[in-house]
DNA sequence: CGCGATTTGTGCACGTCTTCACAAGCGCCT
DNA sequence: AGGCGCTTGTGAAGACGTGCACAAATCGCG
């Protein structure tokens, strides 16, 4: 389930805050889920828990690390170094969830010799070397949208079967191979999308928009990811 | 639907190679999805395409740019100018796709002041000011997650109805606002997950492949652990 | 030792999303 | 004008995910 990582995320939290157990009620209300799915999720997991008592959060973290795959830190090739990939390059987030940037790879020369966060950035035509010195499983792509394809080939050439991909197209690849892909301004748009129906629902701002209407639905603690009617 | 973000850039890709109409088995195909999906999609759109001919790229793109609210061109805050936010700020996806960074906000002093691709950091104490300049609908939250509660909380209170969340956390908002979330490092462990899972369904890679043995039925994924106790 | 409080695991029903398959409509060619 | 091929729009069936509600199981306490 693509829930899991949540939930391991909560669950480390609430080791960090010196939980031993937990209920599912409280790892759904961290995680954000309803305690039901959460339930069904660990089941199938074939995680146990225990009835009266609830999770323990110690062996939960483990079981799920397991099933992820975690267990291995991975090694990742990360290809573009421009904007965002500079930025994915710097993130701690990666190195503190069980995944190592093994290499930085561009095909602007201008950018080759490059230190990021100790690592030196080399030419995407050292790839196969690169990947033979680690073994990478997973790449990341941050390129223009026009070198996206091509560098994923690169890298399902050498091996690689797993891709997230940052850039704005759509990625063919032999079956076998995993693609993920994170478009940051579709998610601006989605966003956007629900603005235009919440003004649209409502009556016409009749001048400017001034934010005084508190809602009267209240501050209740619900985390909103509510369907999309048409 | 959150499909339609994609559709819209597939539209502006065959937009920008020429072609006036397109089939929805065509428009599928760049978008990476059925072509029935596509068409029931569409439909429910309201927009109409042509029988035995295609959809009018033009027409459709002007629709689903109305439809995701894009007609107006929406700004953004961004606040947390660390690794991420710096990336964010200097993406230009997000200009070329109708959104405009109104603000850059962080709470370190030190970062206040600092000029991004033409724009001064504020503190994010000036929030109220700056809500107040331009109309600011969505916020983007790219700060450390122990920060990114509060945060949310004065996006909320200056009348942001949308967040776009990259701090690895729960938030919780008042109904009516939308949130979503991106976790970068929660992509690359849904990646890691794949791995494991292709990993463990072909056989141990002993040496010289050999991989006959599919393992008759057997998911061994699973430990047994029935006799405890009792 | 037994009872009650608590919590997991899960059967069941329901709504949503996906996919297939096909009728209806449109343009082009003769 | 008429037929033919192509494409859309949609009904129906199936797969899937979700949430409720409850039985089974466990612990603590008297």
């Amino acid at each position: 389930m693509a829930r899991l990582p949540e939930y391991l995320r909560a669950l480390h939290n609430l080791a960090e805050t010196g939980h031993e157990t937990i209920s599912s009620e409280g790892l759904a209300n961290a995680a954000g889920v309803n305690s039901a799915k959460l339930r069904k999720d660990l089941s199938q997991l074939g995680s146990y828990g225990t009835r009266g008592v609830g999770y323990d959060v110690g062996l939960l973290i483990e079981q799920i690390e397991y099933v992820l795959g975690l267990t291995q830190r991975r090694a990742v090739a990360l290809v573009g170094v421009g904007n965002l990939g500079h930025a994915l390059a710097g993130y701690d987030g990666f190195a503190s969830r069980g995944f190592r940037i093994a290499a930085l790879l561009d095909a602007d020369p201008g950018r080759v010799g490059e230190e990021i966060n100790g690592l030196v950035v080399r030419h995407i035509d050292e790839l196969p070397r690169v990947a033979a010195e680690d073994s990478i499983a997973i790449g990341v792509i941050a390129t223009p949208a026009t070198a996206a394809q091509q560098v994923a080939d690169q890298l399902v050439a050498v091996g690689v079967t797993s891709i997230l991909n940052f850039a704005p197209c759509v990625l063919s690849v032999p079956s076998g191979v995993d693609v993920r892909k994170v478009d940051l301004a579709v998610e601006l748009q989605i966003l956007s999308f629900h603005e235009h129906r919440k003004a649209s629902q409502t009556a016409f701002p009749t001048a400017g928009g001034s934010a005084l209407t508190a809602l009267p639905g209240g501050l209740a603690v619900t985390e909103s990811q509510e369907a999309i009617g048409t």
